[in-house]
DNA sequence: TTAGGGTTAG
């Protein structure tokens, strides 16, 4: 590696010349040479550079090999001195090299000045510079230089288009991706495996799945990336199911072989779906082929089980990690969280400081949410107010939310208030929605339509609004102002997100939705219910008709909440599992207040542990109880 | 010189 003074691969009969005069490295647009700062006051200001011609020196190669030995920019400068000094720097490999180097040392205003420098460039000269800008996150320069390079008439090639795809993707473009996809087509690069890897992406994460599925469709061969970002595409986009699909197709086809990546897509989708026995089949499978888990794959197993309902299993895979780091830490500190066990939440604080990891904003995140869904107030005050103090960590938008949400929840609407009077960061729909769901907890209907306005106002499209006021008046038999709400919706034509609950029963998900009929056991699923809220009137369970929300006479009433789609799982849970058997349902909205008091006396008369994944957080009901503390 | 990996509020 490069010493200042005497590098030992180089040998003893040097001549000392002055580094900058050079290779002064000028900015083409302002004619200024770059960050003179950094050759003067450095220890590497003298460059030693070998004056005689021994062949090493112009062999290109040599060059090629230092390059990729330099770990620090100023090193790159040492061997760029060292080429322009042997006039090697004609030679369009190693200048490109060289570009290619100081881009991958973010150094893109030294890369910049060289390619314009450059008397001539080739297609790998364009393609480095649209990536380098591309990976820093320069999208304008990225798009700027790729423009540049179709206008002197080249053809755009798989190299090139990978990186302003991923622009597109970086920036959410759909618009300019599909502008580079129809060049992709002129350029008959339609079945090229980079080319089309990077638009899959690109579709997935503008949650365009169907052109992404086209495409892959398409394609007549298809290598393991293509099929990892097909795969992680369906994930994103909603269907981690078919995310699973995909990799059985993969496997069955055994022309690739997954890797770890391809695992960690895998463990995601399993992780979003909520299904153990899955997550168990997944995990056989990763032990079965013997991959190792790295921080990456371990973190997205501690997640997975933590998702699948059981953070248990999630705390051995964790203990089980050899690295660790804040990710890892902070989705553990999470996963206590949402499980409503708080207090194992912010022992593990002290913990992770003591083993060297330094907390991050996601760290905070997670305590702050494990603080506010157990209901530890000062446990949280005491977080949010260390955490720029003492590990300078700026509280942003969503730890003040958090705050917003343990204050709302606790009854200190007034405090939750000053907080937001008086907080110097952008207000969000989260922070908002936070307030109103303190408002729903405790019944403000007037601050409820304050929050509720501020919301409307920031997403006046999002049906989630306009129903949570709904609820909010229909809690307090404001019917008029229900039906106001429902007018408005109607208006706007949006529409209510219809709720659903899956439960896995024999490796097969199933899933219901309020008055569901169509699942063929649903006979025997209806006569159970019936059954058991006889059963649960007797030990003293009385329906919530709160929690229907039409203004309807009281037998309709509740004869829809005996149909809600979490009633209808578990129901079918209790008829097709073994006694005894944990009973784990996932719904897509938050459970409904009338069927978490039935999960609790569902619990205690058929002595069933119950565990509900809803899409804030789990329930584990036992013995007539749930581990939330109704605190949700 | 190209494409794919983990945690977060409401």
């Amino acid at each position: 590696m490069f010493k200042s003074k005497t590098p030992k691969t180089f040998p003893s009969n040097y001549a000392t010349i002055r580094y900058s005069s050079a290779t002064s490295i000028v900015d083409p647009t302002t004619h200024q040479e770059l960050h003179q700062h950094t050759f003067s006051n450095q220890p590497n200001d003298i460059q030693q550079i070998p004056t005689s011609h021994f062949s090493e020196y112009l062999d290109p190669k040599f060059y090629l090999s230092q390059l990729l030995k330099c770990k620090r920019v100023y090193q790159v400068k040492q061997v760029h001195a060292q080429i322009t000094t042997n006039g090697l720097f004609e030679n369009l490999i190693v200048a490109n090299k060289l570009l290619y180097i100081y881009s991958l040392h973010k150094s893109l205003d030294y890369a910049y000045a060289l390619f314009c420098s450059l008397s001539e460039k080739n297609a790998v000269s364009w393609s480095v510079m649209v990536g380098g800008y591309a990976k820093a996150g320069d999208f304008l320069n990225s798009l700027r230089i790729f423009r540049e390079y179709i206008r002197s008439g080249d053809k755009p090639d798989n190299y090139t288009l990978p990186f302003v795809i991923r622009v597109c993707r970086d920036t959410m473009d759909l618009q300019m991706g599909r502008k580079i996809h129809n060049v992709v087509c002129k350029n008959g690069l339609e079945s090229d495996v980079f080319v089309v890897a990077a638009l899959v992406d690109m579709y997935s994460k503008c949650k365009v799945i169907n052109d992404a599925k086209q495409l892959f469709d398409k394609m007549p061969k298809r290598d393991l990336v293509t099929w990892t970002v097909m795969i992680g595409a369906c994930t994103e986009c909603g269907d981690p199911s078919e995310a699973l699909v995909l990799f059985d197709q993969m496997r069955e086809e055994g022309v690739v072989v997954p890797d770890k990546v391809a695992l960690v897509n895998v463990v995601n989708a399993c992780a979003k779906i909520g299904a153990m026995h899955k997550a168990k089949v997944v995990h056989e499978y990763i032990v079965r082929n013997k991959f190792s888990l790295d921080v990456i794959l371990g973190t997205a197993m501690v997640d997975m089980y933590a998702k699948c309902g059981s953070v248990d299993v999630a705390r051995e895979v964790f203990d089980g990690l050899r690295e660790k780091n804040v990710i890892t830490w902070s989705a553990m500190i999470g996963a206590y969280g949402y499980h409503g066990q708080g207090h194992k939440a912010i022992d593990m604080f002290p913990v992770m400081l003591r083993s060297g990891i330094f907390p991050n904003k996601i760290t905070f995140v997670s305590l702050l949410y494990a603080c506010s869904h157990s209901g530890l107030v000062e446990e949280g005050k005491r977080l949010f107010n260390s955490m720029q103090k003492e590990f300078g960590v700026k509280p942003d938008v969503k730890h003040f939310t958090c705050m917003v949400d343990l204050l709302g929840r606790a009854g200190k609407i007034d405090e939750s208030l000053e907080l937001i009077d008086n907080m110097a960061v952008e207000k969000d729909e989260g922070l908002w929605g936070a307030l109103l769901g303190a408002c729903r907890i405790h019944g403000h209907v007037e601050l409820a339509e304050k929050a509720a306005r501020s919301l409307i106002e920031l997403q006046p499209q999002n049906p989630g609004h306009y129903v949570l006021l709904s609820n909010i008046y229909a809690k307090a038999g404001k019917w008029q102002d229900v039906a106001k709400i429902r007018e408005l919706m109607t208006h706007q034509k949006l529409k209510k997100i219809p709720g659903w609950t899956w439960i896995e029963v024999d490796n097969k998900i199933h899933r219901f939705s309020i008055g569901d009929h169509t699942h063929p056991r649903s006979k025997e699923i209806y006569e159970k219910l019936k059954y058991l809220l006889e059963e649960l009137e007797a030990v003293g369970y009385v329906p919530d008709t709160n929690f229907v929300l039409h203004d309807v006479d009281e037998e309709l009433k509740l004869g829809n909440l005996f149909s809600h789609s979490e009633k209808l799982a578990i129901a079918f849970g209790l008829i097709s599992t073994p006694e005894q058997s944990t009973i784990r349902i996932m719904k897509n909205l938050r459970v409904c207040g009338d069927c978490h008091t039935f999960c609790k006396f569902v619990s205690q008369i058929t002595s069933r542990v119950i565990v509900v994944r809803d899409a804030n957080r789990f329930h584990h009901f036992k013995e007539g109880a749930c581990s939330c503390g109704d605190y949700w």
